[in-house]
DNA sequence: ATGAAAGCGCTAACAC
DNA sequence: GTGTTAGCGCTTTCAT
């Protein structure tokens, strides 16, 4: 049988009060009374009911997830699994809620996370551009006592707990090399899209892929990115364009947030198949060009573990625990139609 | 304010007893009470707390982990991931254990489960090759009321409740394609290597290996295997000699379990980087030989990932809930140098 | 067939 | 400083 704290104050000769007083740090013990509970604790070997705890406590977390409300497929992706987790956090005895913003308008978060701050939130998981008002909206919460992560994209300087996602350096190095290796020992241009949404993942994924090819592929030079802005219409358009100027183009990558037009594009092409075509976010769209060709790998970071993660890294903070590390970490997934899951 | 068994009791005019009669099923209720109650409960949207519940119940699942002691370092790090979820679930009150069992001796692991039957125990995650003696080990454990999940190699016909792994077959394909890519053009035959210990899943990956190869890469044939039956000096004797009887190998294909000798002896060539080498399981001997560029890439599953999902999976089975199957799902791993976590 | 009451392991007023 | 006591939400005897 596990010993309780009755067994423990049986031992050290103490109350229930004062085992419990011991167990969570909290003042009004003599030294020596403590030490004797301590040991008694260690004898036992006794460990916590956190089930127990919790009950007693009636503690319920409040998370919120802060995030534009772009129309990409990643992002309603990202709001599916907050939603799935809202649904499935009732049952846990936490609370937790999405509140979307406008995507077009920075102002908009950071007002969001203002009117949040003394909102009795236990927790937050933000995702957001990098501007200093947001920066400083995010160490106002911070200083008011919510623990915030961040996710997808980091908030440098901002004072946050944690951030869940991936290294997006990484990332675009990783895209490089499948870029350069796909490609075999084919030499020529490679074009590179992007929306605009996020511009610190988005840069950094460009600057690890340049940085990639020029190192380890220098017969493939990447022309400038071509800005999609969030219009997949945009980019259908542009796209065609940017081939026929350069005819020698022999691979594609794309950055984020502009697949459909992408897709698209490439799909009323007379021949797909000489391009090699690398892209990121595993969304319907996505997947289904991995399936017919249209794409040759997509990387990814799995939303559903970002946001499980995000809530369960949320809730070891407020309970001063320690997070598992390999748990939390967000994998940097590369996808080919052979892997799909 | 979650509604409670309380408010149930009020709404319905019951006495909580009853409530929790109908909560559980229990028979010794009337059929018109229990429909009262049932009301009760749909109009309060009730769910019922498992914490509490189990509290009250004084009820701590028991779990245990049943798998050959191979002194492989993926079995090690199977191992460690499970004494670290041995190490956490105390204070879950769920008691897991790790039962090893000889890697050597096939009776040793039905002896086991044979033993395991009737011992108390509400799930077990078995890994093992496919014997119909393992097959019908399973069924009896299965009957007596424990819940079973297959770990890393399924079991099929045994009944188990689920497999906690990955297709290994699509994981064989995705060798292939890698190793035809990063070949770009050229062409020669492809060496393949393997442990020996668990028939189904080496099996299946090589299956899936030979049909992509043989569609998609007809210029790359593949040689019959080299079987190191879990012996790294073996492989590191038989390697070379393979390479030098065939001059013209481009690829070495390395199923599994022979890691530690196929990087001796490829580090012990005066060149490697001609050779497009893809393995499986990421450990750290296979990460160092990735870092260095005597791998090219490795497939592999979430060993952290499988552990905790085994024990999810067994306890919502206990528990009568549903699982997550998104959640649930293990992911074909692809690892380079450049997106290793 | 139904209900009253005690208690699971822990916490938190409040009393001394 | 320390102890008493009444719960948290649910289950489970034991009466009725």
């Amino acid at each position: 049988m596990r010993p309780t704290v009755h067994d423990i104050a049986r031992t050290a000769g103490v109350s229930l009060a004062t085992v419990d007083r011991v167990l969570n740090a909290r003042p009004g013990v003599r030294e020596d009374t403590i030490s004797r509970v301590q040991v008694a604790i260690d004898q036992l070997g006794y460990v916590r009911d956190v089930a127990a705890a919790n009950l007693a406590r009636q503690r319920s977390y409040s998370f919120a997830f802060v995030l534009p409300a772009f129309h990409t497929a990643f992002q309603q992706g990202l709001r599916a699994e907050i939603d799935d987790v809202c649904a499935r956090s009732r049952i846990e005895r936490i609370a937790v809620t999405r509140i979307d913003v406008d995507p077009h308008d920075p102002q908009s978060l950071v007002s969001t996370l203002h009117r949040l701050v003394g909102a009795g939130l236990d927790g937050v998981a933000v995702m957001g551009p990098e501007t200093p008002q947001i920066r400083d909206a995010v160490r106002r919460l911070r200083a008011a006592g919510t623990r915030v992560v961040t996710l997808v994209s980091d908030l440098e300087g901002s004072g946050r707990d944690h951030f869940v996602g991936i290294n997006n350096l990484a990332a675009g190095r990783t895209a490089g090399v499948l870029m350069g290796r796909f490609l075999g020992g084919r030499a020529g241009p490679v074009l590179v899209l992007a929306g605009s949404m996020l511009a610190r993942d988005h840069a950094e994924r460009r600057l690890g892929f340049d940085r990639l090819m020029l190192a380890d592929f220098p017969h493939l030079p990447v022309l400038p990115t071509l800005e999609g802005h969030d219009d997949p219409d945009l980019i259908a358009r542009l796209m065609p364009e940017a081939l026929a100027q350069r005819p020698g183009i022999v691979g594609i990558y794309s950055i984020g947030a502009v697949n459909r037009g992408l897709i698209g594009a490439l799909r009323s092409r007379a021949s797909t198949r000489d391009l090699v075509v690398i892209a990121h976010e595993l969304t319907p769209q996505s997947r289904s060009a991995l399936g017919d060709g249209t794409f040759d790998a997509v990387i990814t970071q799995d939303v559903g573990h970002m946001v499980r993660s995000a809530t369960r890294v949320l809730r070891a903070f407020v309970e001063g625990r320690e997070i598992n590390v390999a748990q939390e970490r967000i994998r940097i997934d590369i996808f080919l139609k052979e892997n799909l899951p």
